[in-house]
RNA sequence: GCGAGAGUGGCGGAAUUGGUAGACGCACUGGACUUAGGAUCCAGCUCUGGCGACAGAGUGGGAGUUCAAGUCUCCCCUCUCGCACCA
């Protein structure tokens, strides 16, 4: 054995010898157990980074330990192809999406074999591929079909100067993020799918995901956001129409004073037509698309709204109810218009203190029914708590949690409303004015109106050779021949092919499935390997996704369900969100973020090289180019090797907790697999034609004896960290205890009988436990140890029950609660003995002299507590 | 505003069911081996007092339950994240 450890080599030669072996290459077989492992595939975005690295080495210590375990693993690795980035890279550095795509591809996936991840490299994707998005576009026209998909117009995020939709993300600050323009709402026919069909089994099954984080289910309960409450309807005065309102309060209805309308509300228009407010109207309406609708905006917005020139009425009061539209009132949440209860909500207060709108109280707080009611004239805020009803007819001094039923059964019978139940979801629209995307496959004829394209003239494939615009305008929309074709249903050439492609998402919610059978041409994918690997068993990713594209999957799934594609409604069984890697920032007044090398050190404090003033360090951010504190895992791989990069991913924090870089870490792993190899190469001799130890306890003595039983602790205490709860730090910790055991051995009693065997078997329980976490090392040392066999398929070592078990155990004593002696004791000694143990104890007696005792609690094994 | 999570040495982080607080590692300090070492090995390392044995305090703050609380209950403070004019 070398007597020096040379990662990169040792590396090189195993990812070799197991891509020749084919290792990590599997299929369906009905004798073994399936495990599907599943991490989030990563956007080919040039680089791997800190982010991947940590994603992937979880994953692939969870991997290579379930295989250890004896399970079938699935652990495929892709790619999330089709996206923005890739057309603004284009435009920029003149090239086209696919081929920057596929070169950061070949890039990526060189860099994921060089961190030796043990992906089945055979099922390999990518979005972008025709091979895939064809039966994301034959899903697409299954969804029509059935009506889970449909057309409609609805107001986007849109840049004139871009001309194109920006996602919410892509606003910043109510600018678009590459030209600053103002963004404004504008109206386009957009496809969507009815994701809402399913708000409510999404929220119930919430609570059947018990391998999820909390967090990410409140998260997705929040989004789906169901509210109980009511719908009520308004007949307009003077008028045919009725505008219908979702409240949650229908007990406040004799409270409601005004109406409020969201501005793109359609009655908004077409009630103040031919009134005088007409042209104020109008104005408002449009000011309103113009502006911006971040949270940051509306923060410290004012309320602010126009009447329209038409009244309501209140169906209980029959009181005539001015309407406004309003700021406030969203088109989005319930139905786009607000019954206003100013004494009771909130932003209905604002909005009538500022309009001197009529406030009626009809909910007195109960703690002051007697002496102090409610005021209008006065109050400050509005009340929204819980309390008697009042002025409010036949309801007056019944709860206001019984009028809420009452008067929704009153409105129900005279058919003024209904209860009903609202949710913040809202229907999935999947339209984008993009290039780089997959094709939605849809005709508009000018004849037949839109017409699906017939599913043997699948896939419509992206055209590769189109010129990219400057500003990101989609070229599809002027690619003439993309866009002629005949209509499919009459055969008119009057037709034109759909422009828009879809949304990414819509590919990252069914990878997953495809990865079962990937080079499949039949359809999505083979049922009978969906039905072995699926559901994902265990899935990880970065937090950032809880909500999109994990409820876009889940919803997915329920599609495929609904279609009797798929037998299962949960896409992922178990999840895990693992934290965010973080490194500290460096920044001066002038410069901002500040680059390391534009740091330098003057008598122990920074400063700015490039103008020389004092740097402000030490807030630790996430890893990002634009806080200029990333580290790149290339210099790692060269520095360190695969093995003590992922060495230190894992033992720096435990996988959902944020990890800080730290280069002293780095070097601690390093250190760490150097003192093992050393451990390793001073006993190789000795050890190397001895057979290892069985565990048996009871024939040893000693240092022997109790590195017997760490090796068993170990395995118990590791298997426990790795299966139970994924703490591989402490796993490590624990392999790093047996080590320094082992360091403390000395070669001259090499000759026993015993000692070779123990620190034999020491030795390959370091290396298998260590096999998942640094498998190239471990790998290295197993061989060197006379195994022909890979590591990759030695089974996972057992511990024995009885090697646990001391014969000797520490018994601490303590008085009132406080630690005062400790001692040594058989195990097992029966409670009296213990006790007069403790009470003749020399500095027990210290502290009891003189003292009557009043309790004494003696707990087997372990203490000893003296009440005096 | 609503919701979720977290506060433990100089630092990252450990502590089954309440039972030795600080495992393991980093940093630091001393020593050994060295021409030298930023390599390696040995030792120390929560704070306060003491040469020392030892004593006292100590898991964000405050109460409580208990023989015993980092862990359980209540109140408060701080930070992080998510959603946010959701009717």
């Amino acid at each position: 054995m070398e007597q020096t450890y040379t990662p990169q080599q040792i590396e090189a030669k195993w990812q070799q010898t197991w891509q020749d072996w084919q290792l990590f290459t599997v299929s369906e077989d009905p004798e073994k157990e399936k495990y599907y492992l599943l991490e989030m595939f990563p956007y080919p975005s040039g680089k791997i980074h800190m982010g991947h690295v940590r994603n992937y080495t979880i994953g692939d210590v969870v991997a290579r330990y379930k295989r250890m375990r004896g399970f079938n693993v699935l652990h495929p690795m892709g790619w999330d192809a089709f996206g923005m980035p890739a057309e603004n890279a284009a435009i920029a550095n003149r090239t086209h999406p696919a081929e920057w795509t596929y070169e950061n591809i070949d890039t990526m996936r060189a860099q994921l074999k060089q961190m030796g991840f043990s992906y089945d490299w055979n099922r390999e994707i990518a979005t972008c591929r025709p091979e895939y998005y064809r039966w994301e576009q034959w899903l697409f026209l299954k969804m029509v079909e059935k009506n889970m998909a449909y057309r409609k117009e609805s107001f986007v995020n849109w840049c004139e100067d871009c001309q194109t939709v920006l996602a919410n993300e892509q606003v910043e600050a109510g600018m678009c993020w590459r030209c600053g323009q103002a963004v404004r709402q504008k109206k386009l026919w957009q496809w969507f799918f009815r994701i809402t069909d399913f708000a409510d089994d999404l929220l119930v099954h919430c609570d059947q995901l018990p391998g999820w984080p909390d967090k990410v289910i409140t998260m997705q309960k929040n989004w789906i956001g169901k509210s109980y409450g009511a719908e009520i309807r308004f007949a307009v005065a003077d008028s045919e129409q009725v505008i219908s309102v979702f409240t949650t309060r229908p007990d406040t209805i004799f409270g409601a004073t005004f109406m409020c309308l969201a501005p793109e509300h359609p009655l908004v228009v077409e009630l103040s037509q031919g009134t005088a407010e007409e042209n104020a109207v109008q104005a408002f309406v449009e000011k309103m698309a113009m502006q911006d609708r971040s949270a940051k905006a509306v923060e410290g917005n004012e309320k602010e709204g126009v009447f329209i020139g038409a009244h309501c009425v209140n169906p209980m009061t029959g009181q005539k109810m001015p309407i406004y539209t309003a700021n406030f009132a969203l088109m989005e949440y319930g139905t786009g218009a607000v019954m206003s209860v100013p004494a009771h909500d909130q932003r209905d207060f604002e909005f009538a203190r500022k309009y001197e709108l009529p406030i009626i109280a009809v909910v007195q707080p109960q703690e002051t029914a007697q002496d102090e009611p409610l005021t209008p004239d006065t109050m400050e805020k509005a009340y929204v708590g819980e309390g008697i009803m009042i002025n409010s007819g036949q309801f007056n001094g019944s709860h206001n949690k019984q009028a809420q039923q009452d008067i929704t059964a009153h409105l129900e019978a005279n058919k003024h409303g209904r209860q009903t139940v609202s949710f913040r979801l809202r229907d999935w629209g999947i339209s984008r004015q993009r290039y780089w995307g997959a094709p939605i496959p849809m005709v508009h004829c000018s004849i037949c109106g839109i017409v699906p394209v017939p599913e043997t003239d699948l896939p419509i494939l992206l055209p590769e050779d189109a010129q990219l615009l400057e500003g990101g305008k989609s070229p599809l929309a002027t690619l003439e021949t993309f866009i002629q074709t005949t209509c499919p249903k009459c055969g008119s050439a009057q037709a034109r092919r759909e422009t828009d492609t879809m949304d990414t998402f819509v590919e990252s919610s069914w990878y997953f499935e495809r990865y079962c059978s990937p080079r499949y041409e039949d359809g999505m994918f083979d049922k009978a390997a969906v039905d072995y690997w699926m559901p994902v068993d265990q899935y990880i990713g970065g937090v950032e996704h809880a909500i999109l594209h994990l409820l876009y999957s889940r919803y997915f799934t329920r599609v495929l369900h609904e279609l009797g594609l798929v037998s299962y409604k949960e896409p992922f069984t178990r999840l895990l969100t693992q934290g965010m890697v973080c490194k500290e920032t460096n920044a001066c007044e002038t410069h901002g973020f500040l680059h390391p090398d534009d740091v330098q050190v003057r008598d122990k404090q920074l400063f700015c090289k490039i103008c020389g003033q004092p740097v402000t360090t030490g807030r630790v951010e996430k890893m990002s180019k634009s806080k200029k504190n990333v580290i790149d895992p290339n210099l790692l791989l060269d520095r360190y090797g695969a093995d003590t990069t992922r060495l230190f991913c894992l033992f720096a924090a435990p996988p959902e907790r944020d990890l800080e870089w730290s280069e002293q870490g780095v070097e601690g792993g390093f250190r760490f697999l150097n003192r093992v190899w050393r451990l390793a190469a001073k006993w190789i001799g000795i050890v190397k034609p001895v057979t290892p130890y069985d565990g048996v306890p009871g024939q040893l003595t000693g240092d022997l004896a109790d590195l017997n039983r760490k090796i068993h602790e170990t395995i118990y205490r590791v298997t426990r960290d790795i299966d139970d709860r994924f703490h591989f730090n402490t796993a490590i910790s624990a392999v790093m205890e047996l080590v320094n055991v082992m360091h403390g051995i000395g070669t001259d009693h090499a000759d026993d009988d015993d000692t070779p065997a123990v620190m034999r078997a020491a030795l390959e329980t370091v290396v298998v436990l260590l096999a998942p976490i640094v498998p190239h090392f471990a790998e290295e040392i197993w061989q060197t140890l006379g195994h022909t066999q890979s590591i990759v398929c030695a089974p996972w070592p057992a511990y024995r029950e009885d090697a646990l078990i001391k014969d000797e155990v520490l018994i601490v004593v303590q008085v009132n609660g406080k630690l005062r002696s400790r001692f040594n004791l058989p195990a097992d000694t029966d409670q009296e003995t213990i006790k007069q143990q403790a009470l003749s104890d020399e500095r027990v007696q210290s502290f009891i002299a003189g003292k009557t005792i009043r309790k004494v609690i003696v707990v087997k094994n372990k203490l000893v507590n003296i009440v005096v």
